[in-house]
DNA sequence: GAACGCACTTTATATAGTAAAGCGCTTTAG
DNA sequence: CTAAAGCGCTTTACTATATAAAGTGCGTTC
């Protein structure tokens, strides 16, 4: 019925996890890349909150993050890298047995 | 005593001349390059006119404007350029002839 | 002399980012 | 078990430029 081991508290990747990072993990893990302004609509967050959250991705490796100018303005770019696609499998990997070890 | 010839209008350049355009020319003059903070702080000018200013000296060939990334934050650089220097200092003689002129 | 045009300044908004402050939850000390 | 300490997250303020729209003043034109 219920596996007392279905919850791995370890398996749950934090740094996936919080939630606006899921989110950015979420999004880019279908689209591939977004820009901050798209991230930001997507996950109606701050910009500082966004940024900050984006250095965590970004420290853990998990995406990686290009600055260009666009014309004058400055526009940044956030891709999913290999591993943060492999993170973010692991993390639904876990999740998924914890919805299943729970039914 | 007084040339009538002395001011010759059409020596006046007028992307120079204007108050906080000249005052860029004249501070990179002396400096070569300065970054958009230095001059705005010396020009007491805000954001918005300081680069509308920028723009006009640019396009007129007079200063090039170069940006980039330090750490994460937009840098942005003016450095005066030869036909700049020139022009600078063909209207400083412009301005020679009218005070000599003048007296 | 009123209307128009043009340059210049101001103000608001866009694009990101850092730093500091505030909040809530958990751990730990007592 | 409670008070204090530590952490992570969000909010807020301010940094760095830029564009666009609105307001201002001056000179020209009819």
């Amino acid at each position: 019925m219920n596996d007392p081991d279905a919850f791995d508290i370890e398996a749950i990747d934090e740094v996936v996890h919080g939630r606006v990072r899921l989110g950015v993990m979420a999004y880019l893990s279908s689209v591939g890349a977004a820009d901050f302004n798209e991230l930001k609509a997507r996950l109606q967050a701050t910009d500082g909150n966004l940024s900050v959250h984006l250095r965590k991705l970004e420290d853990a490796g998990y995406v990686t993050v290009e600055k260009s100018f666009v014309g004058r303005k400055p526009r940044t770019t956030v891709s999913l890298s290999d591993s943060g696609r492999s993170a973010f499998l692991r993390y639904l990997d876990a999740m998924q047995k914890l919805v299943s070890g729970a039914g």
